[in-house]
DNA sequence: GCCCAAAATGAAATCGTTTTCATTGAGACT
DNA sequence: AGTCTCAATGAAAACGATTTCATTTTGGGC
């Protein structure tokens, strides 16, 4: 119904060219400004907006940019997207996600929907940098973009150091008295960041001086913990007396599998996590983790993002940002049962 | 570095005007088969995208649509985000999300920015549609949107009838013998759906019969739970048997609260949310609560949405779509501890 | 009061599509 | 064969900002 006014109407109004007007709001100590402040107050009183698709063609920037997370759904990238999006907002730069479902062909799918949307940049949260056919189309059109939670030293990466998280973990666990601690991970093949966090629970465990257990690897779409289930129902000499999970939707539903198998927490069973999400900490028992400073990775990311977008840094090298990360000493670990804590120092 | 390639230079190779490659792609049909097929095949050869935002400025249609929710941390609207996502992109939009915190300026500020990116349409989740005054803004420059779980007369609208949903949780809740039924809810003034919920508590009392206890209300934001906790230190006389709670989120916390206070859930108490995420049946005990399709409003909206941005129809009038919500019975509900029972009835 | 450099402003081209309107051409009908 | 219609195409005008380049104004120094 009500057209929107243009730049052209309101330099009538103020008496002055299309370029004042344009200058006012683009490079405003080129104009004077007693003008500078008549054209803002008339543009305020006809509510003008400069159109978004005009300055877009004409500049070639959308200020948009773009984000692929695998999900929404988990709070990990929930809380990523949050940071990405208040920096860029705070830049003036809109944020367009999609996401990918952990699927590699969606993911080029998906890269090239922002592509078509002519963002200006793009964050993103890949499967694994080292295969990922998108990232060449990228390239070819040299549209800037950052990993986030990747690892990659040709790229530009945001994330934490989950090996040595993971180390540290071990140690912790250790230092209650542990030695069978076992990992459970999704599917090492979906993501770098699942294999860089069982090196680094292999590494711990050859630093512990402890021998480190099979992998219990989950199909992380099907809940299917039965893996775990048989494992946690054997006896108590020979079931591990600590799990560490590659995240913390996995450790959930490892404590609830221990519960299930009759396992008490943290008395029969320390259970870790890796993430940090918020809603552990909202329940019982609560959950012991790793923090990754989620929001922040967003931040970090996107403001590393906007200055190459903005050309400051152009040149820059890629370098990779592991930023520091918390621990959330919760309620789900304790010392191992002790008998077994005697029965595993024979073994070993 | 490289040029993204325009429509001229296809047309060139191809021999015709750029009228044409246009035509080849918005009005197929209205091109020679032979002519079009050689179009697409050396469009594709040069991998030509057309410019979205001369494409923008042309048509005066950005093919994005903008997103106001109160947060992505609460999984019921990042499910939400994800249905809007998907359904957008299977009709050739972008999404473009930003976050309100609950925070009625902050919501303002955030649908302007969205107006000055120039989106087609909006998905709203507002605070309270009664108060909004972005809206006002929107109708004036004619910018469809559609609310998504808020209820509103005069606007479209897509969500759930939470009145009856937790009418019957009542009912649920009185059948395994429950009478003291208390319910928790966030501010009330900060949400129409915690009203709306609130309301569906007392009708549902009152058909039950049963005397509606005192609303247990928290600031969502700070995390005391001390009028709850207090509550339940009460002698198992006098405090409720069954708590409904306005989300799940806050079901969570009152788990915890109420488990940090000594009581066995379910024995002792029994606690049902609303909203029916995910995470709420990976956990120990699992969550019993209504399920809400959010993915499904978040497509619903969209689908009105786009129909109502496509023009097909401009002229429908403001129509409430309420979705089916579902129950999960999880582990949380028993019935009231017997002793207890008895007392409560003669007190009644 | 005059000159000159610097600052402020304007005219017009440009970004890459889409769309209107005109034109061409091909087939149908008499 | 001569029209007439309709389909297919092209030329050119938008869309609304930004930016280059030219022009005018300003103000400082003498």
């Amino acid at each position: 119904m009500n057209k929107p006014v243009s730049i052209l109407e309101i330099a009538q109004a103020a008496g002055v060219s299309a370029a004042t007007v344009s200058r006012v709001f683009n490079q405003p100590d080129k104009v004077r400004a007693d003008t500078r402040e008549m054209v803002i107050a008339l543009a305020n009183q006809h509510d003008y907006q400069p159109n978004s698709a005009a300055s877009a063609l004409r500049t070639q920037r959308s200020k948009i940019i773009g984000v692929m997370l695998p999900t929404f759904g988990n709070p990990v990238f929930a809380e990523c997207l949050e940071g990405i999006a208040s920096q860029a907002a705070e830049q003036g730069f809109g944020v367009m996600p999609v996401t990918s479902d952990y699927d590699s062909e969606r993911e080029t799918k998906a890269i090239n929907r922002l592509l078509a949307k002519g963002v200006d940049g793009m964050v993103l949260v890949l499967r694994d940098p080292k295969k990922a056919p998108g990232l060449s189309q990228l390239q070819k059109q040299s549209v800037p973009f950052v990993l986030a939670y990747n690892q990659h030293p040709k790229y530009h990466c945001v994330g934490v150091d989950g090996h040595s998280e993971v180390v540290s973990v071990v140690e912790r666990l250790r230092a209650l008295g542990h030695r069978k601690i076992a990992m459970v991970s999704g599917q090492l093949s979906a993501s770098d960041r699942a294999r860089q966090r069982y090196q680094g629970y292999l590494s711990g465990m050859q630093s512990a001086n402890l021998k480190p257990l099979e992998l219990i690897e989950v199909d992380f779409i099907a809940s299917d913990m039965l893996a775990l289930a048989s494992l946690l129902k054997q006896s108590a000499t020979k079931r591990p007396t600590a799990l560490i999970c590659s995240n913390d939707l996995l450790a959930f539903r490892s404590l609830r599998t221990a519960t299930q198998c009759g396992l008490s927490i943290p008395e029969s069973l320390s259970v870790v996590g890796f993430d940090g999400i918020k809603i552990g900490q909202e329940l019982s028992p609560m959950l012991t983790t790793v923090i990754q400073p989620n929001h922040d990775i967003g931040q970090w990311a996107t403001t590393l993002l906007i200055q190459r977008i903005s050309g400051h840094a152009r040149t820059q090298k890629p370098a990779t940002h592991n930023l520091e990360c918390g621990f959330r000493l919760g309620e789900t670990i304790g010392s191992p049962p002790t008998n077994q804590s005697h029965l595993a120092r024979d073994v070993f």
